[in-house]
DNA sequence: TAGGTACGTGCCTAAGT
DNA sequence: CTTAGGCACGTAC
C-alpha cells in the first residue's frame, strides 16, 4: 500500500471501451503521479415526474431526497459514459425536459464532492513506472501539500524564413539550476560554452531538446508568448520531421489550440503552461506595453542586449549572430529565459496561481474561470442542503442591474481631503445581510430585508461562513507577509458578486447583485449623511469612498482626526443596522490616504459640472511629496506621451503654486519646434480586424487599414501618429507630423483644464497670430 | 476556455442650418 | 458649418 501526499495539475477524462475513465496528474512527495479512475459514473439531474422520450441511452435512475430550485423533487442519472450523457441530455431536451447540472465537468464534480482542492493524499498500490507514480481507484482525500514546482522557462529563436537555430530552456527548482542551448552548427564551431550543443540539422535540435527536457521533467513551462510563438513553432517543425510533439508526462502529446479573441490555449497530461504577459494581465499588472523587454526593465531594470526597439534590425542581429557568433546567440537566448524566470520570480507569478488553485479548487488551467470557482465551492454546498442548481441557462436580462453610486464631484482645487473607503464593501455586505443564492431561496427562514425588500435567510447560508473564512486568512497572509494568498483571497472574493450577477453563471439571479449594489448605495449615503453631521464637507465619493475637505484648514494631527473619524462612523452604521436589520454589522470604514492638495476636473463636455471618475491629488509617500492621478489622461494609455508628460509637470507647477502661462507657451513651441517628435505616438487597441469596423472609422482604424495585409491580420493594437495627411501608422512614413494637432488635441485640453482656474484660456496665451503660421 | 456597472472623452457620421 | 447621437476605448471601483 502506497500513501502519498500531492498536488494535482491537470485532469482530463476520456469514454473507453464503454467504461468513462478520469486521469489526474500531478506532483507528489515522491514524484510525479497519474491517477486513473474508472469507477466515477457522469451524472445529471432530472426532475421526478419527467417522462422520458425515446432514443435514451443505457442510465441509472437514483430518487434522491434533492430538489430544483423551484422546490420539486429530482432524481439523478448516472450513465456508463461521458458521451451516453451528452446523447441523453440532447434527447431531453428535445423532449422538453430540463436537466440539471448536465454541463458540469466530470474532472470538477468528481474533486468538489469529496472537497479536494489541489491538494491531496492518495492511498491506493501505486506503481511506479519511468519515474511516474501510477495508481488504480486510489483513495484519495484532501490534505495539505504545497510543492514547489520545478519551473522551466524556454525560448526559441528562429530564422526570417521560417528556419529554427535554437531551443534554450533555464529551470530552477529548491536544488538545481540548469541551463541549456540547442542550436543548428557545426560541432567544432566557436568553442561553444559548456551549455550550448550545436547539432547538424532542426531535426538533431528538435530530439534533443525533446529527450532533454523529458530528462529534466519540470512541472510547469513558462514563457513569453510561448504558446502562441514557441510551442506552436516547434509543433509544426516535429510535425515536419514526423517527431510526436510529446512533451506531456508520460510522453503524451502537447495539443495546442487557438481560439479567436481569446488567445491560444495548450493542454498536455501532467504539466502546465503559464504563459507570462496573459498571466499578469489577470493578476492585474499593468505596463506601457507587455514586450518582454518593457517588463523586464519595470521589474528588473535591466534588458535584452539586443535592444527590440527596431524590430528588423533585431531580426538582422540574431541571423548574423546565428551565422558568425553562435555562442552570443545562444547567450541571448538564454537570457531571454532567465529574464522570464527572473520576472516570475519576482512578482511571485506562480506561487500566485498555485494560491488560487488551492482555494478555488479549480486546476491550474482554469484558474481564472470565476463562475467555475464559484460551481466548485457552491454545488457541493447546496447539495447537502438538498439542493441541485440548473444547467448554465440562455437568460436575457429584462433590464440591467443597477450598481455603485457615483457622487457628483465639487469641481475645483481642494486643500487637506480625507479618503475614506469600506474595506471590502460586497464581502462584507455579503457576510453582513447573509447573501447568497441558497439564502435567497429559503429567505421565508428567519428572514432580512435589505433597503430595498429583498428577503434573505439569516439562519441558512453557505457563502458569508467562507467569506469570514477568507477575510480571516487573508489577515493571517498580510500578517505573515504572505502576498501571494493575500492577492489570490482578493481576487477569489472580488470574484464572488460579479458571479452571481452573470447571466453565465447557473446561480445567477437578479435579486443577488441588486441586493448587495443597493446596500451598498444605502451604506454609503448613510455614511456620507452621517460625516456631514460632524461637519465636515463632503467632496466627492465613487460606491465605497469618501472623499472629506478639511474647508476649516488643517489641525491637530490627521491620522488621529481619520482614525477618530472612522470610528464614530463605523458606530453609527452599527447601530442604525442593528436597529433597522436586526443584524450585526461588519463593514469597516477605514481612513486610507490624505491629500493636500486635492483637484477635481470639470467635465470638458458638462456645463461646468465636475467629472466624475477623475482627479489628482498631492500626497505624501515614503516622505516625499508625490501627485497621484486617477483616470486622468496622465493614467490614460490611449493619450501620447506628450499629453501624460505634459499633464503630469503642469501639475507639479500647479500643485506647486506656480504660474503655468509662460511655461505652457514655452512647452507649445518646443513642439512646434520638434523637441517631442518621439512622444507623438498614439496606441490603441483594435477590439476587431480593422475590415469590421462599419459604421465609423475612428483614426486608430484608419492607421491600421494602411498596414499590409499580412502583417494587419492578427492586429491587436496600433502605434500611429497624426501627419498631415491624417492617421498613419507609425511603421509607415511619417515626417510630415501634424503639429497643430497635437496643440489643439494633446495639450490644449490637458492646459484649460489648469488655465481656466486664473481666468486665462489657451488660446489668448498663445496669441492667434503664431497659431496662423501652421 | 463568459465576474459586474458607471463614466469621460474624442471622433465620426448623419441630420439640421 | 454646426450639432446631436452613437461608437470605441480605457478607466474607476
Amino acid at each position: 500500500m502506497e500513501i502519498q501526499k500531492g498536488f494535482i495539475l491537470t485532469g482530463n477524462w476520456e469514454d473507453n471501451d464503454q467504461q468513462h475513465i478520469i486521469k489526474f496528474y500531478g506532483v507528489g512527495e515522491k514524484g510525479p503521479f497519474e491517477i486513473l479512475i474508472n469507477n466515477f459514473l457522469p451524472l445529471f439531474f432530472v426532475e421526478r415526474n419527467a417522462a422520458f422520450p425515446d432514443g435514451m441511452p443505457a442510465f441509472k435512475r437514483n430518487p434522491l431526497k434533492l430538489k430544483n430550485f423551484g422546490g420539486q423533487d429530482v432524481d439523478a442519472l448516472y450513465f456508463k459514459t461521458q458521451k451516453d450523457l451528452f446523447k441523453a441530455k440532447d434527447a431531453l431536451s428535445q423532449a422538453g425536459i430540463r436537466t440539471y447540472e448536465a454541463d458540469v465537468r466530470s474532472t470538477e464534480r468528481y474533486l468538489m464532492e469529496r472537497f479536494i482542492f489541489g491538494q491531496v493524499e492518495v492511498t491506493g498500490k501505486g506503481e511506479n513506472i519511468d519515474g511516474l507514480w501510477v495508481f488504480k481507484n486510489p483513495e484519495i482525500k484532501s490534505a495539505k501539500y504545497n510543492p514547489r514546482f520545478k519551473v522551466l522557462s524556454l525560448d526559441i529563436e528562429t530564422g526570417m524564413k521560417g528556419e529554427l537555430y535554437s531551443i534554450a530552456v533555464h529551470q530552477k527548482s529548491a536544488s538545481e539550476d540548469i541551463k541549456k542551448v540547442f542550436m543548428v552548427g557545426e560541432k567544432n564551431e566557436n568553442r561553444p560554452e559548456h551549455h550550448l550543443s550545436l547539432l547538424d540539422s532542426e531535426e538533431l535540435v528538435l530530439r534533443s531538446f525533446l529527450s532533454f527536457f523529458h530528462k529534466i521533467d519540470p512541472d510547469i513551462i513558462i514563457g513569453w508568448h510561448v504558446i502562441g510563438f514557441d510551442l506552436s513553432f516547434l509543433e509544426n517543425k516535429c510535425r515536419k520531421y514526423k517527431i510526436p510533439f510529446n512533451l506531456g508526462r508520460g510522453h503524451s502529446k502537447l495539443i495546442i489550440q487557438e481560439k479567436k479573441g481569446a488567445g491560444y490555449f495548450a493542454k498536455m497530461d501532467g504539466r502546465i503552461i503559464v504563459d507570462g504577459p496573459p498571466t499578469m494581465r489577470g493578476a492585474g499588472f499593468q505596463f506601457e506595453n507587455f514586450k518582454l523587454d518593457t517588463v523586464a526593465h519595470e521589474l528588473l531594470g535591466e534588458g535584452k542586449d539586443i535592444s527590440s526597439e527596431n524590430s528588423a534590425d533585431k531580426v538582422g542581429e540574431i541571423e548574423r549572430r546565428f551565422r558568425e557568433d553562435k555562442n552570443a546567440l545562444a547567450l541571448y537566448n538564454l537570457l531571454d529565459c532567465t529574464l522570464v524566470l527572473d520576472i516570475f520570480e519576482k512578482t511571485k507569478l506562480i506561487e500566485l496561481v498555485q494560491n488560487q488553485s488551492i482555494l478555488s479548487g479549480l486546476m491550474l488551467d482554469r484558474i481564472g474561470v470565476s463562475t467555475a470557482a464559484f460551481d466548485f465551492f457552491m454545488l457541493p454546498k447546496i447539495h447537502r442542503k438538498g439542493f441541485v442548481a440548473s444547467n448554465i441557462l440562455d437568460i436575457n436580462r429584462e433590464s440591467p442591474n443597477q450598481g455603485g453610486t457615483v457622487l457628483q464631484p465639487q469641481a475645483g482645487l481642494h486643500e487637506h481631503v480625507l479618503v475614506f473607503d469600506f474595506k471590502s464593501l460586497y464581502p462584507s455586505i455579503m457576510r453582513t445581510f447573509k447573501i447568497d443564492p441558497l439564502s435567497r431561496l429559503l429567505a421565508k427562514e428567519d428572514p432580512i430585508k435589505t433597503p430595498a425588500g429583498i428577503a434573505f435567510s439569516s439562519s441558512n447560508h453557505v457563502l458569508p461562513k467562507r467569506l469570514e473564512e477568507l477575510m480571516n486568512r487573508r489577515e493571517e497572509a498580510k500578517l505573515e507577509g504572505d502576498e501571494p494568498l493575500s492577492k489570490a483571497i482578493k481576487i477569489l472574493m472580488n470574484s464572488f458578486y460579479g458571479v452571481m450577477g452573470s447571466t453565465n453563471s447557473r446561480f445567477y439571479h437578479a435579486d443577488l447583485p441588486q441586493a448587495i449594489s443597493g446596500i451598498g448605495r444605502w451604506v454609503l449615503e448613510e455614511a456620507i449623511t452621517f460625516i456631514k453631521t460632524q461637519g465636515y464637507e463632503v467632496i466627492y465619493g465613487d460606491t465605497d469612498s469618501v472623499f472629506v475637505s478639511l474647508n476649516a484648514g488643517l489641525w491637530g494631527n490627521i491620522n488621529q482626526l481619520g482614525n477618530q473619524l472612522v470610528e464614530k462612523t463605523n458606530t453609527h452604521l452599527m447601530k442604525k443596522i442593528k436597529r433597522e436589520f436586526k443584524v450585526d454589522s461588519l463593514l469597516d470604514l477605514q481612513f486610507e490616504k490624505y491629500y493636500r492638495k486635492f483637484y477635481l476636473p470639470k467635465a470638458r463636455n458638462g456645463g461646468g459640472e465636475g467629472a466624475k471618475k477623475r482627479y489628482a491629488g498631492l500626497l505624501m509617500k515614503d516622505g516625499k511629496e508625490e501627485i497621484n492621478f486617477v483616470g486622468m489622461e496622465y493614467v490614460r494609455s490611449d493619450w501620447t506621451k506628450l499629453a501624460r508628460n505634459f499633464q503630469f509637470e503642469l501639475f507639479q507647477r500647479f500643485f506647486n503654486d506656480e504660474n503655468v502661462e509662460q511655461w505652457v507657451k514655452s512647452f507649445v513651441d518646443q513642439v512646434k519646434n520638434h523637441q517631442y517628435d518621439s512622444d507623438l505616438v498614439y496606441k490603441k487597441r483594435l477590439t476587431k480586424r480593422p475590415e469590421e469596423y462599419t459604421s465609423n472609422i475612428p483614426p486608430h482604424v484608419k492607421a491600421a487599414l494602411q498596414i499590409n495585409e499580412s502583417k494587419r491580420k492578427n492586429l491587436k493594437s496600433v502605434e500611429y501618429v497624426i501627419t498631415s495627411r491624417g492617421p498613419v501608422p507609425l511603421v509607415n512614413d511619417h515626417s510630415d507630423l501634424d503639429y497643430e494637432h497635437y496643440i489643439q488635441r494633446q495639450v490644449k485640453p490637458l492646459a484649460e483644464d489648469i488655465l481656466a482656474i486664473s481666468g486665462s484660456n489657451f488660446d489668448d496665451l498663445m496669441g492667434g497670430d503664431q497659431l496662423a503660421l501652421f
